[in-house]
RNA sequence: GGAGAGAUGCAGGAGUGGUUGAACUGGCACGCCUGGAAAGCGUGUGUACCGCAAGGUACCGAGGGUUCGAAUCCCUCUCUCUCCGCCA
């Protein structure tokens, strides 16, 4: 949620913002600060009941002590009234907080300035390409042919213990997947990222805390018994850790990495484009996330998406950034890049990281703040976070890209963590 | 899963119906002292919301209730700890 408060003294700068999403926005604008103005009236109303209600108390606290029971009594009747006035105004201000909090929540976060304004992912702007195409590629397997071929993945044997969606990887397909995992983490690391292993089940604080919940209830994966659900995405429990925190200027900025597996019940799609490894209900992933000073997070961004897109440098893979446009947005980011890989089998471009800026629309919901070194004050932070990386399409790019007639081809910095140079 | 104990401010820890937003100790900040430091002394030190301000309101795990008045009494829930059971 914006802060209630930052849109009130910054209205036009939201107004002017938000309108590149288009202009249903501006009208939930107006009505939340009507709410917010009936909201403070309503306080003071009943602030001020209260404060008479306790001078009432206090006064007959004094005359029971002293023995003036008849005048106590007296009083006590005075109460009556107010006692129920207060009451229904307290009822009267908890309906309106919680119309100001639905109200708010249903009002996405600002696109940033450099955002282009556009309504799909057509108007969305290519910041960069690194690598080519391969020249002949004809005779080339998709990774599903290939996985097959050499035993990498069993499609169908997920099926069989699970369900589509759930693959099993197989022996040096498993292996491959490992090797990936060890190496995205230990270039986190080396980029001050501290490694941790969240529970990758979260409660609904959690859901709340990050902006999954309650909109997107319908992607994640829930068990009732224990009011609990499975991650989406790592940036959950790792964002949650700072839920309710209060930070000191100087610990900022946090730099922490996680590697998960991933649940997302993806509901609705089906077909060729979610063939394979493209669309799994089930993967893995390197997550970082960083908590920023409100000062630095856009150069943070910057930081964030070299680093993704030097991690594809280094394993080989013709990729792209794009700058999405404020329509392909999503609901909680203020700028998101995004980063796709080329797949030489199946000719189209497969985004394996997302790297958002979410300024105070996170933090706000969790009341994250650090203690300012300027005033003292506890200010909101930003949150960031992006994927580094999402394993399957990397893992397809992979195996697709680096095929040669002997077998696939495992980049350099790769073997190490394999161990093996070649699936044959 | 069964039995018991507990939850108070940054931390420890008092407080069992009335000027208690909360004693006391420590921590922290500032000042004095010192060549400098430690010790010592003094002062200060919660958060959120409303208000131009003065000031007001709320908050002692969470939510309800009793009462003119609740940290304090009652109910429900959550969490933590100890013991038992089970277990990778």
């Amino acid at each position: 949620m914006i802060p209630i408060n930052y849109i009130k003294s910054n209205k036009e700068e939201v107004l002017a913002r938000l309108e590149k999403r288009g202009p249903q926005y501006l009208d939930l604008l107006e009505k939340v600060l009507k709410t917010d103005f009936e909201r403070r009236q309503t306080q003071q109303n009943r602030d001020t009941v209260l404060e008479q209600a306790n001078a009432l108390a206090k006064e007959i606290g004094i005359c029971f002590k002293n023995g003036e029971h008849d005048k106590g009594n007296a009083l006590k009747v005075k109460t009556q009234s107010l006692k129920e006035e207060s009451k229904r105004l307290e009822e009267a201000l908890r309906a309106l907080e919680e119309k100001m909090r639905n109200e708010l929540s249903a009002i996405p976060n600002m696109p940033h300035d450099k955002v282009p304004k556009g309504f799909s992912e057509n108007d969305n702007i290519v910041e960069r390409v690194w690598g080519e195409a391969l020249q002949n590629t004809d005779g080339f397997l998709c990774h599903w042919d290939l996985a097959a071929k050499y035993d990498l993945i069993d499609f169908e044997t997920g099926v069989k213990i699970t369900g589509a969606g759930f693959p099993l990887y197989k022996g040096k397909g498993a292996k491959l997947q490992r090797a990936l995992i060890n190496f995205f983490l230990d270039q986190a690391e080396l980029q001050g990222y501290l490694e941790v292993q969240p529970p990758i089940m979260i409660n609904e604080e959690s859901g709340f805390g990050t902006g999954q919940l309650p909109d997107k209830e319908g992607q994640m994966y829930y068990v009732e018994k224990d009011n609990m659900y499975l991650i989406p995405t790592a940036e959950v429990p790792l964002t949650n850790i700072y839920r309710n925190a209060i930070l000191t200027e100087d610990e900022l900025p946090i730099k922490i990495t996680a590697y998960t597996p991933c649940f997302r019940r993806e509901a609705g799609s089906y077909g060729k484009h979610v063939r394979g490894l493209n669309r799994l209900h089930q993967f893995d992933k390197v997550e970082i996330v960083q908590i920023s000073h409100p000062d630095n997070s856009y150069n943070t961004l910057e930081v964030m998406c070299s680093y993704v897109s030097g991690l594809l440098e280094k394993i080989g893979l013709h990729h792209r950034v794009l700058r999405l446009c404020a329509g392909d947005l999503g609901f909680a980011s203020a700028c998101t890049f995004d980063m796709e890989v080329y797949s030489e089998a199946q000719k189209r471009w497969l985004e394996v990281s997302s790297v958002s800026n979410f300024e105070y629309y996170q933090s706000n919901r969790l009341q994250l703040r650090y203690k300012s070194k300027v005033n003292n004050k506890k200010e909101l932070v930003h949150t960031l976070n992006g994927s580094a990386l999402a394993l399957p399409r990397v893992l397809a790019a992979l195996l697709e890209n680096n095929q040669t007639p002997e077998g696939i081809r495992i980049p350099e910095v790769l073997v190490p963590y394999t161990g093996f140079e070649m699936i044959e």
